[in-house]
DNA sequence: AATGAATGAGCATTCATTCAT
DNA sequence: AATGAATGAATGCTCATTCAT
């Protein structure tokens, strides 16, 4: 039994290596620019161990989104509980947050995985998943707030929270120096704008 | 003299040539992906003769992302002219305009160069002049909407639809089958927002 | 005792195993095709474990090949008893025994041991070993019906029976569809070819 | 023009150039053993050069046995002439010719490339065809002395000669040392067999 | 007896780039 | 201006084998 613990310990050990050592390389080089031999170097592996691991590269790529998606979902469905505070509490505090789980280590990576996602649908399948539920908690938020507004406005506007924080990530990336006071403040002007009954006249324009 | 002339209109149709290929092999296999041999093929050119056109592959990327920005550029210093309508009309023109420019195809390789831009500091300087114009166009545009505030403060809302502009080419890439006209309310509900001067508010509860 | 007896068949049992895996995995892949992991997969063991019933993987294919053989031989020499028949049954029964030897399976390995053999010493003598048997069989076989014949005549003969048999092997695997009865007839066209007397001739006008 | 020619003379080579050091590897190490690597260096080319001239390591082999069998088969058809002679000069003049056409070098690639076919079918396409052309001369060869024969017993009797030629393709490699004159003599003896319409016998027991 | 972790060399193939013509 | 021959390093991946447990 102590045997079996400790082989499975090593095991998720050995994977957290990989998949640290992947993340680092992606990092540098990108998805493609990452070379199994500069991963298998960085995780203090030989090249060939690796593959009792992962079948792939892609599968590494693969998995390494995943637990990263994992992490950040996890964090996404624990905003849910600010739909019971009031509009400006929720929306100081969702737009923190967000900023939070947007660091730049994490962003980058998110851009490479949306770059890969428009040729790959392996990867567009975990950004289409992550969004989904981003969406459906950002809606579960602004619902109580927006009470007498339609599932389609709440969707639109559910939306729009949902752009912004992909953008944000862009502007993490391409703008490295920037304010992230300034980046929140952004997410807050459009939060508001979402959160705004009197834009049903930009609605009503439309149709 | 007329030499001359042909001379320069072949090398500038070559340049072409070359640049339409890589742009299409870029979107087919991404910025590494993208091979010179098959550059070279889809050029209908022979793989050397492009090296008397650019010195490296990354010069022929670089020169591929200037042009397509120059292009997205020429488009969006044209819409300060909205800067004299009423408020409705601006919110309407400008989302269309946006919408219209982030077509499926300069979106997948925006992505790629804002990727690459994360770790190759040629490609950030593109996006961060790129960049800097837009923000600056829509200041132009939403500053006669603002009058009363402060020149921060209408930097704030212009970077909001820098990154909501930003976030939508995300959007267009990772959800292809997306409804363009969601897409545009998305960004019509972050203008609104950014047009509010009650929004100040948020501000004053930040600092 | 008992444990010793069952320490033994358990070896055994294990060596089967391995060397079916082995069959198996040399027919859909070849020799050099098929791998170690793929075998120990197949024989549901370890990798690891296959190198305590064999040193390395040339191990394991000379075994098998052994394996084959000496069932081969084990049938090739049950045939000496047709010595004592008139002709015609001769013919026809050996023909049909040699088409019954000669199943795909076998004549596939045949073929992977054929080939190596061409560059491997090793392999070499194995076949070796088994052609001078089944020569030596033949020979037994037919010097009743050619009484008058110099034992150099009868070599012949020998020979060209072998040659034969090795002709059907290649046969079977190129034409998969081929009819088996047409095979066995061109066996017994050399066969009466060789038992014929009148082509002492042949012999005559070659020296 | 000159140098049109040049370059074709020039590509022509590299591919003899590689297919010869192509035919050493396989026969050194075998089909799957030769590797790239060592063929490219015995082409005194570099590794990535060959791809130039073949698509796949597959490719180059299937280019190798094609120019074996076209060889083959121009000398094949050149027997066809001796349909006019009398029995004893036939038998004597093809077997010798038969005998002169299965070099060493020649047989050892013939079993590579059987053994292969086994596995994959555009190996198993090129034997077929050339075993249709060898069993086509027989036939055209064999027929004038059998000119009370059904075609099917002269199929029979082609395809015997047949089956002995990839019998004596076996034997040169498996039995390196072996006397050619006792293999021409093994040949001659089927050839009689299949010459003798006495055999017709045969046919009457098998039904 | 048995596992499977671990290695490092080797594989076929592709690449950006250079150069003689 | 234009070709495509040529290079050699690098890629992702598989392999036979060893070893600690």
């Amino acid at each position: 039994m102590a045997r079996a613990t400790s082989r499975q310990e090593n095991r998720a050990q050995r994977l957290t290596q990989i998949l640290d050592a992947a993340r680092a390389c992606v990092r540098a080089d990108g998805f493609h620019g990452a070379s199994l031999s500069r991963i298998s170097a960085r995780a203090s592996m030989s090249g060939g161990h690796i593959y009792q691991y992962f079948e792939t590269k892609e599968a590494i790529m693969l998995a390494l989104c995943e637990r990263d998606f994992d992490d950040f979902l996890h964090h996404i469905t624990t905003l849910e509980d600010y739909a019971s505070r009031d509009e400006d509490a929720v929306v100081e505090a969702l737009s923190n947050e967000i900023m939070s789980l947007l660091s730049h280590d994490r962003s980058a990576l998110t851009l490479e995985i949306i770059a890969e996602a428009g040729r790959n649908p392996k990867f567009l399948d975990l950004v289409s998943r992550v969004d989904d539920q981003i969406r459906s908690a950002f809606r579960t938020i602004i619902r109580p707030f927006l009470a007498g507004l339609s599932d389609q406005d709440i969707d639109e506007r559910a939306e729009t929270l949902l752009v912004m924080a992909r953008g944000l990530a862009v502007h993490i990336c391409t703008r490295p120096t920037s304010d992230h006071r300034l980046l929140a403040t952004t997410f807050k002007i459009s939060f508001r704008g979402a959160l705004s009954t009197g834009s049903a006249r930009v609605e009503r324009k439309m149709e």
